[in-house]
DNA sequence: AACCAGGACGTGA
DNA sequence: TCACGTCATGGT
């Protein structure tokens, strides 16, 4: 077992299964944002799919406690109804989705990518297609392409940048594609693994990544694996 | 009260 | 290519 491997086991085995990526369900109590540890089938509906589009562009470069409350608002529009959405006016996407910050752009966005998504017609996007919208960048296109369609793509955010680089494992200037190939390289193509490292990678980001003087605390430094010799 | 959050695009050099 | 500036709200 490589250190990748290594280090996916031990987070594994702190945080457990994630249950990414978590979907907006109605209950008696109201709509809630719903994780599914363990449930890999998810999602099951074309609805399911086009939400976790909508999720990967609102979350861009914000909290996702914010993105909850865009994702309410824009429900109670019908914008994620697929027989609704594409004839809601982009002046009421922007409404809905203020609290998740950048409307303006995101708005945009999610009408570019709305024009994408119904010319589709159902079939599993190719990660340059979803990179020619203007909007999607690598890490939303990854997002998209591992969680709503179960391709074995890796993702890559900040998090994983600033863990890996503490850990020795790369080097902060790498781009975007490097760092995803030396991913995908360590680690065998499974859709559950990938989409369970880039979750808990995002879990132990916020237990220890938050602020710079923690970043010597983090305990995956311990591990034998990460000893000078051993790093390949 | 700065600083950051599950980034991406536009610009000038 | 690359280094910056811009986009925006909400929690700590």
């Amino acid at each position: 077992m490589n250190s990748f491997e290594k280090i996916y086991q031990h987070l594994f085995h702190m945080y457990g299964p994630q249950g990414w990526w978590p979907l907006m369900t109605m209950k008696k109590i109201g709509l809630i944002c719903d994780y599914h540890p363990k449930d890999y089938n998810i999602p099951t509906t074309p609805s399911q799919i086009y939400e976790i589009c909508m999720g990967a562009i609102l979350t861009q470069n914000t909290a996702w406690r914010n993105v909850v409350q865009a994702l309410t608002n824009l429900y109670h529009i019908h914008a994620l109804d697929l027989k609704k959405t594409q004839a809601i006016h982009i002046n009421r996407i922007k409404e809905a989705i203020r609290p998740a910050g950048y409307f303006n752009q995101k708005a945009k966005k999610i009408k570019e990518f709305n024009a994408f998504y119904f010319q589709l017609n159902y079939q599993i996007p190719s990660r340059e297609e979803l990179l020619s919208i203007w909007g999607i960048g690598p890490e939303t296109a990854d997002s998209i392409l591992l969680y709503a369609y179960k391709q074995a793509s890796f993702v890559v955010d900040t998090y994983t940048r600033r863990i890996f680089t503490n850990l020795g494992l790369i080097q902060e200037q790498m781009k975007y594609d490097e760092i995803k190939n030396i991913f995908e390289q360590h680690i065998l193509a499974d859709v559950e693994i990938y989409q369970e490292y880039h979750a808990l990678i995002v879990q132990h980001a916020k237990q220890y990544y938050q602020k710079k003087d923690k970043y010597a605390l983090d305990p995956l430094l311990k591990l034998p694996v990460l000893s000078p010799k051993s790093i390949q």
